[in-house]
DNA sequence: CTACACGGGAAGTTGA
DNA sequence: CTCAACTTCCCGTGTA
């Protein structure tokens, strides 16, 4: 597809990191979603900035999104990487990032919970997480490819070994701890905090890449707009909110009602 | 009884 | 070197 060298591959990687840590609270990452950036540079060397012109291909349509990477300035003549053949694109949108104050290579590594909430809004991992009710943050795995997520999640964080559906829930239950997801009380469920469901939403809300809004997002975006009787709140409102379901039938309960009127 | 899911302690690894 | 965020291993418990 791409016939970068290094350097631009670094150049690129620098473009991601700057949307991602622009993109309100750090959460989105470009690169990890199942399309294709295609990547041309529309700069010239002598510019102080840097634009980069990203072709966002997805399920056949080709959207453009450019790139300004202020303050900073080529070392060198860019190469020309435009893409092998032409691609149709609607009109494009533009973003002009001012470079984030970097500590020495600052690289976010990602975390568990952004990848479950990114392969929640994937159609491809359909088969193996699913959301239970948007609304809520509640989801749950499928049993039968549980597995598959895992290994995708293990080799996303370039584990020597195999990552497991247990040792994965393992890392799952120390978010019990911090509150950032809870174990709901039925098999294979889990819910998100509101506050980080909120955020995860509200940052893919704010980048607007035109490719990747699923209608699933387009509804969880409407719900946390619409339902904010504990979005926002702190921990301990989250937890007393949580407290509500006593018993697993109240939970079955609440749940399978308001799963009925956001089933995919 | 078996399989599967869950819970958590403890030590190790890795990147910031 | 410290710390956060896992990762890996392991063992016990609960449930269908």
């Amino acid at each position: 597809m791409t016939c970068l060298d290094n350097d631009m591959n670094q150049q690129f990687q620098d473009a991601i990191d700057v949307i991602e840590q622009n993109s309100n609270n750090s959460y989105y990452s470009v690169s990890e979603f199942p399309l294709i950036f295609n990547i041309s540079t529309i700069a010239a060397s002598s510019r102080p900035s840097r634009m980069f012109q990203l072709l966002c291909t997805t399920h056949g349509h080709t959207k453009q999104l450019i790139l300004v990477l202020q303050q900073q300035s080529w070392p060198q003549p860019i190469p020309d990487v435009s893409l092998g053949h032409p691609v149709p694109i609607e009109s494009p949108h533009f973003y002009s990032i001012l470079p984030p104050p970097r500590t020495s290579k600052g690289r976010k590594k990602l975390r568990l919970y952004e990848y479950l909430h990114e392969a929640l809004n994937d159609p491809n991992m359909g088969d193996s997480i699913q959301w239970t009710d948007s609304s809520s943050g509640t989801f749950h795995f499928i049993s039968k490819n549980k597995e598959k997520l895992a290994e995708c999640w293990g080799q996303r964080k370039g584990n020597r070994k195999t990552m497991t559906y247990q040792k994965m829930a393992r890392a799952l239950r120390n978010y019990s701890r911090t509150g950032e997801i809870i174990k709901v009380r039925r098999k294979l469920t889990y819910q998100f905090n509101p506050d980080i469901l909120h955020r995860l939403g509200s940052t893919q809300v704010s980048l607007h890449l035109p490719c990747h809004t699923t209608q699933e997002e387009v509804h969880s975006q409407q719900q946390s707009s619409s339902e904010h009787s504990y979005c926002g709140s702190a921990a301990a409102d989250w937890h007393s909110w949580y407290g509500h379901y006593q018993l697993q039938e109240d939970y079955d309960l609440a749940s399978s009602f308001t799963s009925h009127t956001t089933k995919l």
